[in-house]
DNA sequence: ATAAAATTTTAGACTAATCTAAATATTAAA
DNA sequence: TTTAATATTTAGATTAGTCTAAAATTTTAT
């Protein structure tokens, strides 16, 4: 009934709608790296189908809400199969999970769920919601909102990108560890870590907003 | 490259050439559930792409063949890992594992083989071929070529379909199971077994020409 | 308030995969 | 060996999803 490509479609206008105040045509077809003209006549699908509220302002329905909460669900329990269960480094499983976050089975979805015990978040720190379509709350913060002298724990990272997460990997960065704010600089947004008391890492702006942290020690 | 569509071809063509001396137009339409039409105009597009021989004797190439392989492969492997790492029934996961054979990612294939311990056949009996397209040798029989009164193992069944598996769940039939032929019934291809030495169950031809054995005591 | 720029939609075309109906070709029977 | 039945291919349509180019609309700037 529903194609993997509404899916996909679907799923980038829940993730553009999470940030921007109002969706756009171009922001659509620069995410799926389509053209605008093929955007456009697929909102006209997916309204026809009950997915979007409005072909003007593009919101989704609850259906089609519940529908892309369904693909991330499957596409984070999936990442965390992957590297849990068959030993992927998290710079490797997003293009699987692309593909498997398709598979059409509830039961499957609920299965692998308690395999995998449950978890939280996935091997980004995103989180994962369950089978009604809630998410669990982290309270993560992004680190340009932290203070200097503090003590955070890094949860998680707001994209998937592989030379991204390598980049993190070289600089000995990873999910958990506390990172004490040494300095952080107004100028160029960088900012100064003391990773689990014991190396300094600097970080340029353009690393530094993309990285998530909580507050508090680790626990 | 290669489509979801045009691997369910490759499949059902590399099933049917392996029962019948030549495939024909009509039989891939049947078990595609496709009309004649549409499948001569496929054949058109596998011989373009270099799968099929020759678009009058459907025949797999060497590539077409390997394809087919894989794809078995990964809906083998998939089945495995349904059955044994997420408590799935025997008759409920051939549908999931026709959306997984899909996947295109052969590092989640070998990982996937690895996890499971490299295992020679699927919840069905079936052989699974290594990543180079070897099939391991099982030299089973169909329970047809059996003679009454010796010993048998039940090996595999020759279909996945979903009231065949609840019936012979229904019946206490069980992969691994030593089976006695206590008597063939020549007239309408009946057979009586007598099951790990204690249940006799009697099965129609219809049945019995589904199931295939190996000799010999359970290992 | 008008012009310029940016955004969005429409028009027309294309490919993959399917269909039905009609035309061919092949196989089997009389 | 001609005819009848069966099997296959072709013709013409349809749907989903994409494109480019052009038209229309909306936003921004002067
Ligand atoms: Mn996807
Ligand atoms: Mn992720
Ligand atoms: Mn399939
Ligand atoms: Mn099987």
């Amino acid at each position: 009934m529903i194609s993997t490509t509404i899916e996909n479609y679907i799923k980038a206008i829940f993730y553009l709608g999470e940030t921007a105040t109002n969706v756009t045509v171009s922001a659509v077809a620069e995410r799926m790296q389509n053209s605008p003209a093929s955007v456009s006549d697929m909102l006209r699908r997916l309204y026809e189908k009950g997915l979007i509220k409005d072909k003007n302002n593009i919101t989704l329905t609850d259906q089609g809400s519940f529908l892309a909460k369904q693909i991330i669900r499957k596409h984070r329990l999936w990442e965390t199969f992957l590297v849990k269960t068959l030993d992927f480094k998290w710079d490797e499983v997003h293009s699987i999970a692309e593909q498997l976050e398709h598979v059409q089975s509830s039961l499957l979805t609920e299965r692998l769920e308690r395999f995998l015990e449950y978890p939280e978040t996935d091997p980004h720190g995103d989180p994962i919601p369950d089978k009604d379509g809630n998410f669990p709350d982290l309270s993560i913060i992004p680190l340009s909102e932290s203070e200097p002298g503090k003590s955070y724990i890094f949860r998680s990272v707001a994209t998937d990108a592989k030379d991204f997460l390598n980049h993190l990997d070289n600089k000995g960065l990873q999910l958990g560890q506390r990172w004490v704010i040494i300095e952080k600089e107004e100028f160029d947004g960088s900012v100064k870590l003391l990773v689990d008391d014991k190396n300094e890492v600097y970080l340029s702006e353009k690393v530094a907003k993309n990285l998530n942290i909580c507050s508090g020690e680790l626990d």
